[in-house]
DNA sequence: GCATTAACCACAG
DNA sequence: CTGTGGTTAATGC
């Protein structure tokens, strides 16, 4: 049975929690194995309790990585209740621990208690303030700018280190950053050269956050 | 024109 | 899967 922890849930009374518990099932994913597909009906919002997964987008011209997420953090908000179909799919990028929730238990939820409701919208309003931002980095910037956003990112929302591994591969990268894989190579080369990182394969340490953050402002 | 940026292609480890 | 070199198109002095 799945405890849930999340910020959200903590609100629920134990009346609440218990038919959240038992309209709930816990499955384990490995890497690169997908937890929901773009352009499949949409019955669950998941809660991912532990592991890392990433979420893409096929669009017309290429595939799109819109975001990396964490554990702890409910999943497929968005796709789930905003339509009956997937917009995106979501992959596990290492072993990953899910709680999927029926839908109709968790809109009663949603109707029930009020603070988990809350809770639930804040979590709503802060990844669209992301997606603004992420929006704006994606299209006013360069790809240099782009590219030390995701750095930035990666080391201080993910990994709370300057120092860790990259958790795609180059071509991912580039999904992510709206660029070709040469690029991306070309350009983390470049910042190794520069003294702004060390690069080994995934490995990357950050060795200059000033200049980091100054690249990532000015394009 | 000339320089810069970045994509696409090809090829090699 | 990655890194590099050549080529090319678009954009901005």
């Amino acid at each position: 049975m799945c405890i849930l922890k999340s910020e959200a849930a903590k609100n629920l009374s134990s009346g609440e929690l218990n038919i959240l518990n038992n309209s709930c099932v816990e499955v384990n994913f490995k890497k690169e194995e997908v937890i929901f597909k773009q352009d499949a009906l949409s019955s669950n919002i998941i809660y991912l309790q532990s592991g890392m997964v990433k979420l893409i987008m096929d669009g017309p011209q290429r595939k799109q990585i819109l975001k990396i997420k964490k554990a702890p953090c409910y999943l497929g908000l968005p796709t789930a209740m905003g339509d009956k179909i997937n917009h995106y799919s979501a992959v596990a990028i290492i072993p990953t621990r899910a709680c999927f929730i029926d839908l109709n238990t968790f809109r009663e939820l949603l109707r029930l208690n009020p603070d988990f409701s809350y809770e639930i919208i804040v979590e709503l309003c802060k990844n669209e303030l992301e997606q603004f931002h992420r929006c704006i980095n994606l299209v006013q910037k360069q790809i240099f700018g782009r590219l030390a956003n995701n750095l930035i990112q990666f080391s201080e929302e993910l990994y709370d280190s300057d120092e860790f591994d990259l958790p795609l591969n180059r071509n991912e990268i580039a999904d992510l950053v709206c660029t070709s894989r040469e690029t991306v190579s070309r350009m983390l080369t470049e910042l190794a050269e520069e003294k702004v990182i060390k690069v080994n394969g995934k490995k990357i340490k950050i060795l200059n956050k000033e200049m980091l953050k100054k690249i990532r402002e000015n394009g």
